[in-house]
RNA sequence: GCCGGUGUAGCUCAGUUGGUAAGAGCAUGCGGCUCAUAUCCGCAGAGUCGGGGGUUCGAAUCCCUCCACCGGCACCA
């Protein structure tokens, strides 16, 4: 039997769920779906990724060993996946005993194969984060998260010798133009493995500093760094949690679903280790885009981040399902927001949809008591769209575009819509004679919505299965339908069953009362204002130009020495827009409090205001002469 | 800065290898029907297909250039 095999990442288990991780894990579920109708054997893999340093931390602050911290975090994303209709075959902790051992199998082999060699590391570490910075990362030769010192440390490390895979990763990405998707995204990896060489992979992290993790096999000093572990699942997965049957493997994956944030992750580091494994690459690694929410970027601070329960509860779950994939390409950025979910939700949904299977319920119920008429000939056209639209989903989720396949279902919907209309049934109902006319309309009708839940059924389970019960069918979808999905399986002498309204329509006023919105209205007069104390924290000071200078290496990079009442140095991008020698001497406006930085190795004590674009930029400069030092408010 | 991409009706976007493709959905206006969740169906708008130049018998579709925006990397306050 043809297997299918479909993962999305494993989600960190501190996180809270948003409707990022709804996006792929829905869109992994609705290719399991699919599959499964199609009569495939399916295998849907979600998990948690649940070692390192911040679970560590997060349970040390509650009083918890990191695995029954895990234990209760994961919990968060079980539930979720329950209300939104997830039909995961299986769930993987990387805590898990049995992924354990399958890693610390192929650190082992590696470590035996050579591609896992010990080395001596150098970097800059901050103890009270634990972690290690690259030189370049450094700020002001300080932590560039908390900002305190660094010291400077040498220890010995394993590596994971990546860079020797780099040109067979490049040969295997162009022969594969599927390999990466969507298209943008490959050219993105492709431009990054050829623009530069590959660096070897630090695979390690001593005990001393990180004990939650897997330990390396051949050296219980160290334990193995969180995304070298987190990769595995995908295999050690097939290992012990994929139904084991015969010798066949389910490895390779047919489709790895990430978000484009770990697109690197997956293309370089995933591949190059399998490839250091002789094991196949996945089939496809596919980078979906990010949504934002009213036009912005979501964040904790904004207070903007979509919670998945509160959309489930107030719009259902089958219409946010729909929107996420009808409203947007799979691949491109979307912007959710409360009206665009309503718009689809009205139009697409009640409307169309709907009230399509309304209204022909309604006229099944009064031609003919609710029984499904017997037909005496078959409406060609509709057979031939109805049949043919699995084939162009088939097709379009090869691909992943979702929206594509919906499109096509709701060309059904319309062509129905149409076919009532021009038929006019119910001026048929008025002349008893017609009859077997109008049984032909109605069962024709009945049978394109049978079709329709079908086809629906991968997006909107829940719906689906309504509509196919009101049919008496509701076990159908047990079977693989879509296999061979023929005109004629609605039985004639059936009797239909009643519905309420599949998706009643939102009048404005119930959307208010759906509680916290997420209307423009109240989030600018919220959020796009500061407190006047809080202008009072940036520190201007009028500045004069003593010297300039461009910096090595740098086309727009300027060194300023800048009078503010005490001399700093300043670095500037606008060596694009000025010459060195026309600055010296000028007065500017400098934010004297900025947290230093340091750009191309040069460290900036403040920062100019300037106004304009990279080509176009025009200092800000008092209108008269004031002395230099003096505060700006 | 380098690399990649985008710029098409009010909005969101489709537009294979250049030639009846200037289109769809939503929104708007008008008309029709009444089975239906005030739903459905039909018709309409005229957008210099970002600007300019070029190739061609012919370009939204190829080439050059400019502008704007987005993404990746890099030196991103």
């Amino acid at each position: 039997m043809e297997r299918f095999y479909v993962t999305t990442p494993i989600y960190y288990v501190n996180d809270t769920p948003h409707i990022g991780h709804v996006y792929t894990t829905v869109a992994a579920d609705i290719l399991a779906r699919f599959n499964r109708l199609l009569g495939r054997r399916v295998f849907f893999l979600t998990g948690t990724d649940e070692h390192g340093q911040k679970v560590q931390k997060a349970a040390q602050e509650r009083g918890l060993s990191p695995k029954e911290h895990a234990d209760i975090m994961v919990q968060n994303f079980k539930t979720l996946w329950k209300r939104m209709n997830i039909s995961n075959d299986a769930f993987i902790r990387t805590t898990d005993k049995e992924h354990i051992e399958v890693v610390q199998k192929i650190l082992q082999r590696l470590y035996e194969k050579g591609e896992i060699v010990k080395r001596p590391y150098k970097g800059w570490y901050c103890t009270p984060d634990e972690r290690f910075w690259t030189e370049k990362e450094l700020v002001d030769g300080r932590c560039p998260d908390c900002g305190r010192a660094v010291e400077e440390i040498e220890e010995d490390n394993y590596f994971f010798l990546m860079s020797k895979y780099q040109d067979a990763l490049i040969r295997h990405i162009e022969k594969n133009p599927q390999y990466i998707l969507p298209e943008t995204r490959r050219n993105e990896v492709m431009g990054f493995l050829k623009s530069r060489p590959l660096g070897d992979l630090c695979i390690s992290r001593p005990k001393k500093r990180l004990t939650w993790g897997i330990t390396l096999p051949f050296d219980d000093e160290y334990v193995t760094y969180v995304w070298f572990d987190a990769l595995l699942n995908y295999y050690s997965a097939t290992r012990y949690l994929a139904p084991q049957d015969g010798e066949v493997s389910w490895w390779p994956a047919d489709h790895h679903i990430v978000g484009k944030d770990i697109l690197t992750t997956h293309a370089v580091y995933w591949s190059t280790m399998l490839m250091a494994l002789d094991m196949p690459l996945p089939k496809n690694i596919f980078a979906h885009g990010w949504w934002t929410v009213d036009g912005r970027k979501m964040s904790k601070s904004l207070g903007n981040v979509v919670d998945p329960f509160e959309v489930v509860e107030n719009y259902g779950v089958d219409s946010f399902r729909y929107f996420l994939f009808r409203e947007v390409t799979f691949g491109l950025d979307g912007d959710f927001s409360i009206n665009a979910l309503v718009n689809r939700i009205n139009s697409d949904l009640a409307n169309d949809l709907g009230n399509l299977v309304s209204r022909c319920l309604a006229m099944a119920r009064k031609y003919f008591d609710s029984v499904v008429p017997e037909p005496t000939l078959t409406e060609e056209e509709i057979k031939s769209l109805a049949e043919s639209i699995v084939d162009r989903m088939k097709r379009h989720l090869e691909t992943l575009s979702f929206q594509k396949a919906l499109d096509e279902i709701w060309m059904l919907v319309s062509t129905l819509n149409k076919y009532i209309d021009t038929k006019q049934p119910w001026s048929l109902a008025k002349s008893p004679e017609d009859s077997s006319e109008l049984k032909n309309i109605i069962y024709t009708i009945l049978e394109g919505i049978r079709f329709l839940s079908i086809y629906i059924y991968p997006f909107m389970p829940e719906s689906a299965l309504k509509i196919l019960s009101a049919l008496g069918m509701e076990d159908s979808i047990k079977k693989p339908v879509l296999k061979e999905a023929k005109w004629g399986g609605l039985r004639p002498g059936t009797k239909l069953k009643k519905m309420g309204a599949l998706f009643p329509r939102i009048t404005k006023e119930q959307k208010k009362e759906k509680g916290k919105s997420t209307d423009e209205e109240e989030i600018v007069s919220e959020d796009n204002y500061i407190r006047i104390d809080e202008f009072a924290k940036v520190d201007l000071r009028i500045g004069k130009v003593l010297e300039a200078e461009r910096i090595q290496g740098s086309n727009k990079l300027l060194r300023l020495i800048v009078d503010i009442g005490e001399k700093r140095q300043v670095v500037a991008g606008i060596g694009k827009a000025y010459s060195p020698e026309e600055l010296v001497g000028k007065l500017v406006v400098v934010v004297s409090n900025l947290k230093p930085a340091k750009l191309m190795g040069v460290e900036s004590q403040g920062m100019l205001l300037a106004a304009g674009t990279d080509n176009e930029i025009a200092i800000i400069s008092p209108e008269k002469d004031v002395p230099a030092g003096v505060r700006v408010k």
